[in-house]
DNA sequence: TGCATATACACCATCATGCATATACAGTCA
DNA sequence: TGACTGTATATGCATGATGGTGTATATGCA
């Protein structure tokens, strides 16, 4: 399997694993009892999210300590980046022609049924 | 398909999509020409992408325009504010925590091969 | 030996894609 | 006006690939 960042992302589960570890650091165990499913399928995510570089592990004797990482987080934002002149109230030159683009958009409709 | 706003993004091809219409308003042939694949699945992902809020369209005529709507990326941004204290400098409350827990684990290693 | 975690395997669901076809609209000609 | 044609886009179907999950088992550590 290769992940990359928004794949990564994809899986609720994976999502809650993330969520659970921004509030500190986590035994696997624990991530077992917060996210709801088999011990297995967590320790397989854990593995995803590591090869994804969203998380760090510690060992602790028996134990292995998980907690987030902050690059494709970063990442993310960065992608994100390219879209925010979408909301942002400031127009810059591309914020601008975006929202330019925008206004001659107000209409919408479904798709054709 | 009931596709969240993660899912949407996992796809290569509609991130192409979505970034091809980050130049402005674009019709599905012209789509077709910047992504390469078959018309058939540009639509495809259209109805996905709309129906999860990414895009607007636009008919004009026979052809339909298509253009980015700013709600699911805004909603991202708003799920990444949850994680932004791990790389932002500034050490409010919350980020100070982080930051904390982030001196505490400057060692990594590769989980058990 | 016992606990914590990782991996192998099988199963089932989902989904991206291409092909073929349907639908919608525009223009032309009578 | 109405029929025909061509263009643009959407949808039904089949297929192949991928991925999430649980069970069982292996590995690592005390």
């Amino acid at each position: 399997m290769q992940f990359d960042m928004f794949q990564t992302l994809a899986d609720p589960t994976r999502r809650r694993v993330l969520d659970a570890l921004s509030h500190g650091e986590r035994q696997v165990n624990d991530l077992v009892d917060d996210v709801g499913i088999h011990q297995s399928g967590v320790s397989r995510h854990l593995r995803i999210l590591h090869e994804a570089g969203f998380v760090v592990v510690r060992p602790d004797g028996q134990r292995r300590l998980y907690s987030l990482k902050p690059d494709p987080f970063r990442e993310l934002d960065d992608w994100l980046a390219k879209y925010r002149g979408l909301w942002e109230a400031r127009l810059d030159r591309f914020g601008a022609a975006l929202a330019t683009r925008q206004a001659q958009n107000e209409t919408d409709e479904e798709p054709a049924v």
